[in-house]
This record gives C-alpha cells, sequence and structure tokens, in this order.
DNA sequence: ACTAAATAGTACGAAATCGAACTATCTGGA
DNA sequence: TCCAGATAGTTCGATTTCGTACTATTTAGT
C-alpha cells in the first residue's frame, strides 16, 4: 500500500511561506518599529476588547506565555499598553490598551488600505468565503490534536 | 465609501496560525534537535536536488541569507550536509547531502505519515485540492508584491 | 482551616532570525 | 585590460521566541 501523503506536506509548506510573506508586508507598514507579533496583541484587545490577562492573549496567538511577557514589556515601553494588577486574581494582570495604543493601531489599518485594495482586485472576498471554512477547520484540528 | 478588509485579515490571521501550529507539529517528530527551518532544507535538497547553493536555497524559503548561513552551520555541524567550493563561482558554495542527511529527512518523512494518516481521516485530498490553487495563487501574488 | 496541587507571571539562558557592515569574487562597459 | 558596481557568503550585534525553573497566589480536597 502506498501512501502519499505529498499534499499534505506541500499545503504546510505553502501556507508557511504565505504566512512569512504577510508577515513581511505587515511588518514593513508598521510603525514604532513593532513586529506583527506586536501589533496583532494591539488588534486582538481591539477587536475583542483590552483588560484580557497575558496568558489569554498567549494562547489565543499559540505562543509560549514568556514570549508574551516579552512582547507586553516591548508594547508598554513604547507606550501601547498599560499592565494593570487583576482585581480578580492577585497572580494575574490586565492588559489596557493606552490612546497611544488605540491610534497606532488604527493607523497601521488605515496603512494597510491600500495593499488590501490591491489585493482585492485579484481575490475577491468571495474567493476568500471559498477557503476559510477548511482553513478554520485545519486550524481548529491541528489545535485539537496538539493536546491529544 | 466603506471599505472592510477584515476578510483578508482574518485569512492571514487563521494561516500565521495553522503555519505556527503546523512548525510545531513537524518539529515535535524530528529528531537530531533539528527545526522546521532545518529540515526544510533537507527536504528541498532531496526534491529539487542538491549542490544549490545556499543563496538560492534562502530565497526558496524567502528567508535572510544570513539565517541560511546558520542554518546550514547546524546541518554541517550534525553532519546532514556537506558544503564544498562552487566549481562556477569562487564566491559560492555548494550544498551536498550526507548519507545521513538522506536518511534522516526519510525517518522524518516516515515519522509524520501517522500524523497526516489520521490527518487524512478528515480532510481528503480533495478537500486540500479544493483550497491549493488559491493559496498557490496568493503565495506568488504575495511574492511579486514584495519586490513591487 | 489547612495543605497539596494547579495556575499566572517572570527571570534566565539557549537558539533562531535578521539587518548592516565587511571580504572576496565576478561581471560588464570603457 | 581595467576598474566600478554587483553579487555570495560571513561576521557581528540586536531582537524574538521558547523551555526550564522559580515565586506568588489561588483552588480543591480533607
Amino acid at each position: 500500500m502506498e501512501s502519499d501523503y505529498r499534499p499534505y506536506f506541500a499545503l504546510f509548506n505553502e501556507i508557511g511561506i504565505i504566512a512569512q510573506l504577510s508577515r513581511a508586508l505587515v511588518e514593513s507598514r508598521l510603525s514604532y518599529g513593532l513586529n506583527q507579533a506586536q501589533f496583532s496583541v494591539l488588534n486582538h484587545l481591539v477587536r475583542l476588547g483590552d483588560g484580557r490577562t497575558p496568558l489569554s492573549i498567549a494562547q489565543a496567538f499559540q505562543t509560549a506565555k514568556t514570549s508574551m511577557t516579552h512582547t507586553l514589556a516591548v508594547l508598554e515601553a513604547e507606550g501601547l499598553v498599560k499592565l494593570r494588577p487583576n482585581p480578580k486574581d492577585g497572580r494575574s494582570r490586565c492588559v489596557w490598551l493606552t490612546a497611544k495604543g488605540r491610534a497606532c493601531r488604527e493607523e497601521a489599518i488605515a496603512s494597510l488600505d491600500p495593499d488590501f485594495a490591491r489585493m482585492a482586485t485579484r481575490f475577491s472576498p468571495e474567493d476568500l468565503a471559498k477557503i476559510m471554512p477548511l482553513l478554520t477547520e485545519l486550524r481548529q484540528y491541528l489545535d485539537a490534536a496538539r493536546d491529544g
């Protein structure tokens, strides 16, 4: 029995390269010398609301909590977020966006607009909608398999 | 005019997380303490033939050539590749797989088989074939936009 | 109430990645 | 031929990421 998993391999390969290219694109538009990980935290806090804990943010991005400690330290040093004690848990902290942090995120989103606009001429939202469900399912599968 | 590029953002987000999860999966199966970048080089040399230059490999993975210097140094220290002078260009070198390097790659592929087999029960090759063309086009688009 | 286990976050060191600067070599036009 | 510019690779330093170990706090079982 010949089993050929090259398509699975190729998929991961393609996805890895796209992730790298999209990261480079986003970072080329960011100010304050932010990288994608740092920007993603700002974006996450705007979209889902701030006041979240470092751990919950780390889990949302599937990164180590020690990495989040570093990322948040950089953001706080730039004055983009503020960490305060968690009133519900003495071990924990809550991450709050500053006005500067919100402005920085707005600015980054705006500066990406032309890129997305150009991209939209080649890839319609419908195109994306055709592949997103499977990608989401794949992400959920891999996430679940991680603990299995 | 309201432009909403959230789907594009969401796509990159999903792809970034899948890349991270798949990298973690692959690395958990590798021996010699290899990481995905190092394994990818071995795999690249097997698939496309060895004797290639460090720069061409770096370009294939969209990474900095300084990163490739490091990656190849690790692989050479493990005895998985051998760097020789490039007879066509005195500035350059050629990367050759050792028998150990080929065996290591074979072993890694084999150890990933069960993971792909399990994955195949949930995602058929046809499922993958439905999304691969757009992903490939997206990768090519981003790659081209990089220089634009 | 007490205590063992679990949990949140940090400190530290190792490894990976990358940009800038550098060396050596090649290339192409005068 | 000669030389200015381009190119391949390395060195170096900075940054990011992560695993391990640690502290402080919370939780849960008795």
